[in-house]
RNA sequence: GUGCCCGUAGCUCAAUCGGAUAGAGCACCAGCCUUCUAAGCUGGGGGUUACAGGUUCGAUUCCUGUCGGGCACGCCA
């Protein structure tokens, strides 16, 4: 007899069959199966008979009726029932929900894994904060939601490139060249020469001093050595770019999050890519002169108005950049890619799509993807902690490590649905105790290595456990626990929403829990033991595996 | 004013492309440690899913409007 791990694709197939016996003529149609809310409902539920009945003009219970008989057998299939205004209630035999323990031990770390990407290659590119300060909590939400993205979309099979963009080019990066110039002679932003656009924030100071002492800094692809000429903006500029992305980065590794390919806006200007675009863009015909400047007719594509390419000064506005950038990301292959930023940056979706759609390049009209957060508070001592961007003062990303933990604070950071605003409450999050699902859940996986670590036996032992004593309430909640990870994965990957991972984690502890005391694990009779262990230890894998992609750890002992 | 996101238990949040009786945690109340980690468990109360319509077998989910919160509306990024 066959292991069948995954139950949902399994019965999908089977329906399939039924569907071209009952209803040939029926070619395209999506066929659900869902985890219906209550066991006596069945194990698996399917509504195609209702999604059938107005187009075979039939009532649907009839069409459950000649579905369930067309239905081919199955090993796994105990029974089938007709339920409510006409869904399919699937119960699976105990036993096939017992092997999955069996299937989870010996998946190990590949349980879970899908295929849904098919070895495609994706991008995600997220983070990308400037290079003009430290990173805050509202990064650290983009790099926590889209690192789990990252190593979501991996285990459903696709080929990920994480990258980081880097806008080093533009007005921005001259104010932060000034601040740091004025930082150097002295000057503080207190002063009433201090001007509006400069950066006031204190790590301002310690750029300059790290000039002055002629410091050398290391960013990712190059090295920077400080003149401490003061009168020399160009390299005050590079030098400050190259020490607070070198900051970031050691936050960001801090913060278990690693890129592979870092991409600078400055390049794009010396590749040339740039022009090549704004060439493209004009020959396209999509372009106008007017005021002086270059503009480029985004209305045609749905923006709210057009969009100025090429100031009056002659340099060009920052979606420039963007649009070459993404043009550059289609031609590297990437069949998806999925951008994830703060949602105050959701008008430059309309603009980037709308510039690459004037390059007339067969690019699909709604790549790239977005997956925007909303704004992140953060609450200390039950009060909101603002920040103030005239002072420079904001929650840093290091700062948060620091005081709660990098586990904890990736939780948090990515356990709730990006579209939600976010409240992180720094007390909460330290707390060690039962308010916080971080300990919850670890704590679970400890309690089983604990009791694994007691039994002393060997691991390999419990792949011959027999499994068929596993029947209890609390036993039967797992296993279905177990059956479920892969689709949680599914989901999560589909609707490129990690939290989903965490919410699944606490149910599956919650469980756990609930099972640990209402049970004897080390017990006299070998086989019940065995049989107990194995689904523990089954269990505590899977808790590893789902942790590792919120990128949370999971300790044997707490 | 216009566009986008959100509104679910007292609080923080879930809810499987529209599914069957909307779920957890915290807080509150009552219990469980001479037995594998009490950072835990068991039971209890708590809802007109902001509001009003619409679409259909069926709506927290989709559409329209109203109210409330956030963000964006630059030749900044």
């Amino acid at each position: 007899m066959s292991v069948v791990l995954n139950f949902r694709s399994h019965l999908s197939d089977l329906f399939a069959q039924a569907v071209r016996i009952v209803a040939p003529e029926v070619t395209e149609i999506d066929i659900v199966i869902e985890r219906p809310k209550h066991v006596q409902h069945g194990d698996y539920a399917c509504n195609l008979a209702m999604q059938l009945a107005r187009l075979l003009r039939k009532a649907p219970n009839e069409i459950a009726r000649s579905l369930i008989t067309a239905l081919p057998t199955s090993h796994v299939v105990e029974k089938v029932e007709i339920a409510g205004a006409g869904f399919i209630n699937i119960f699976i035999t105990v036993a096939a929900k017992q092997n999955v323990v069996h299937g989870v031990l010996r998946a190990g770390m590949g349980y879970g894994h899908i295929h849904l990407g098919a070895g495609r290659k994706l991008q995600v590119e997220f983070v990308s904060a400037n290079p003009t300060g430290p990173l805050h909590v509202g990064h650290g939400r983009g790099a926590a939601v889209g690192d789990c993205l990252c190593r979501v979309l991996q285990a459903a099979g696709w080929n990920v490139t994480r990258e980081f963009y880097y806008n080093d080019a533009g007005v921005q990066i001259d104010n932060l060249a000034i601040s740091v110039q004025l930082r150097c002679m002295g000057i503080s932003p207190d002063d009433l020469s201090w001007p509006e656009n400069g950066y006031r924030g204190e790590y301002i100071a310690d750029v300059a001093r790290a000039y002055m002492a002629q410091e050398m800094v290391e960013a990712d692809d190059q090295h920077v050595q400080a003149s401490g000429d003061i009168g020399d903006l160009r390299a005050i500029r590079s030098f400050s770019v190259a020490y607070l992305r070198s900051e970031q980065d050691l936050d960001l590794r801090a913060f278990g999050v690693n890129f592979d390919v870092y991409s600078l806006e400055s390049a794009l200007y010396t590749d040339g890519k740039v022009e090549e675009t704004v060439n493209r863009l004009i020959a396209s015909g999509y372009t106008y002169e007017q005021d002086n400047a270059l503009w480029l007719r985004t209305t045609d594509f749905g923006d709210d108005k057009d969009r100025v390419m090429r100031k009056s000064d002659g340099s060009y506005t920052y979606f420039v950049p963007d649009v070459a950038y993404h043009l550059d990301k289609w031609r590297r292959g990437f069949v998806r890619v999925i951008n994830e930023q703060g949602a105050d940056h959701h008008s430059t979706i309309t603009r980037v799509r709308a510039g690459l759609q004037a390059l007339d390049a067969g690019i699909p009209p709604d790549w790239p993807d977005y997956v925007l957060h909303q704004m992140v508070t953060v609450l200390r001592n039950g009060e909101e902690v603002k920040i103030s961007k005239r002072a420079g003062s904001y929650v840093t990303l290091r700062d948060l490590i620091d005081e709660v933990g990098c586990d904890a604070t990736r939780f948090f950071l990515a356990a709730r649905h990006p579209d939600s605003q976010l409240v992180f409450d720094i007390d909460l999050a330290k707390s060690k105790s039962n308010e916080n699902p971080v300990y919850y859940i670890q704590y679970a996986h400890a309690r089983i290595c604990s009791v694994l670590g007691q039994w002393k036996g060997d691991i390999a032992e419990l792949h011959r456990a027999n499994v068929s004593v596993l029947d209890s309430e609390n036993e039967r909640a797992l296993l279905q626990h177990l059956i479920d990870y892969p689709q949680v994965i599914e989901s999560a990957a589909k609707d490129l929403a990690p939290h989903l991972i965490a919410f699944f984690l606490k149910d599956l502890a919650a469980d756990l829990h609930g099972y640990y005391n209402a049970t004897r694990f080390l017990v006299e009779d070998e086989d019940i033991k065995l049989a107990r262990l194995a689904l523990i230890a089954a269990v505590a894998q899977v808790m590893r595996n789902g942790l590792a992609l919120l990128g949370v750890s999971a300790p044997a002992k707490m």
